[in-house]
DNA sequence: TTAATAAATTAGGTGTTCCTAACAAATTAT
DNA sequence: ATAATTTGTTAGGAACACCTAATTTATTAA
């Protein structure tokens, strides 16, 4: 049985792993990388992944990158599948706000109880994404597929649907709001300025311009 | 800020203390019964109790019983508070059964979240008791008042409603399932056997008798 | 290729929460 | 009132999860 902490790091690793290959980077996590995440001492982590590594958890050599087994990686998308149920049932049935659902999640997510999860995943009639748009593994840790492109990547005067966002920060989340830019919202590109990248959009409520930055990080499809 | 343990600490020495109340026995916890409630050893308590002191959360002074401080009992009742919504939340709105209710809950009472709570409150629309027909503390830690009677002392032939039971342990929860007995139920009271102090009643189901021991614990109103 | 920098590790320490074993105080029974 | 028993406490130790400071290995730049 895995303890809270020990779920983070799994997790933590995952996410790292996903982000590097969303990014064509070089594979394996660091013990800095992995600290930085966790926003804890490098110290701290090395002591760890020599637990998860005695606990088959992790593949662990001193010095090198470190990758999950296939055992880790199938307790990592255990609680991803429970943090996106839950952040789900949060902002579905509770009310909460788009940007208010991490927090709490991150707490709900390591409840232990298989029962517990799967009614809530039949409550939500089997959602396949969250309020994010983040894909939801299933209980075998498979994940739905489905094409998603950038904004500032899309061909202008074709009517989109917003599916997610590829930064989930309060900041961003905020803007968004700001901007009457949700999921499901949709987006028709006008044009895209070659100057600075930036895109113009027309939405439900207005036509503006948007940032690159920004339209990199919606996902329309 | 409390951690999981200490919170606990302090829902186990209401516990102990309100069931002494009921049981007209003496006031104040002893090491030993806490200790045996959470299952670890008396030195381990001992330890607590000082930390606790410290926060103000305890009374404690050597040798002498304990008792919880204002901002103690606060605490504690905000914990019985989460249980028995998060246990409402269960058996109502993802048909967990009653037995189930309990293990599940003791993890999410720890959720640190007012806005939360208060949301599944609201989902559940304000209960006052929980599926064991406990009652709920509101957000000051005050108790709904309801009187109750043990169905030994019930005078026959008048017909009662199952408000609560004053066993939530398993072993008597599924006993109840058997005899097809549970919150809600109508039931009257036939007769009182002086031989063994047994009850003869009729439920919604059957005519049949219970020792005093069962009778005991069916509470009624 | 060596020097500088970055990344990873070790050594030693802290607080939390548990333990066993030994001991002290309080209570109960004789 | 003393002895026996129960209850509560202390001492010392272990696992977990963090820390700082020092050191070692790997990578990058001159």
């Amino acid at each position: 049985m895995l303890t809270f902490v020990e779920e983070n790091y799994l997790k933590g690793i995952l996410h790292i792993s996903t982000q590097q290959l969303r990014n064509e980077e070089s594979e394996g996590v660091g013990t800095n990388s992995l600290a930085e995440y966790l926003k804890i001492k490098p110290s701290s982590v090395n002591e760890m992944l020599k637990r998860l590594n005695q606990k088959k958890m992790v593949n662990y050599k001193k010095y090198k990158k470190i990758t999950l087994t296939e055992d880790g990686k199938f307790q990592a998308l255990r609680v991803v599948r429970k943090h996106r149920l839950w952040e789900t049932f949060l902002y579905t049935k509770l009310g909460f706000e788009w940007d208010e659902v991490h927090d709490v999640a991150e707490q709900l997510e390591h409840i232990k109880s298989t029962k517990l999860i799967e009614k809530i995943d039949a409550f939500l009639k089997f959602p396949k994404f969250d309020p994010h748009g983040d894909p939801i593994p299933d209980i075998d840790g498979n994940f739905p597929v489905r094409t998603t492109t950038a904004l500032n990547k899309v061909k202008p005067n074709k009517l989109k649907t917003v599916l997610a966002v590829s930064d989930s920060s309060k900041k961003f989340l905020s803007h968004l709001e700001n901007l009457n830019i949700k999921i499901g919202s949709s987006i028709k590109v006008l044009d895209t300025y070659d100057y600075d990248k930036s895109v113009q959009i027309t939405t439900d409520h207005a036509t503006i311009i948007i940032s690159e930055k920004v339209a990199k990080h919606i996902l329309v499809g």
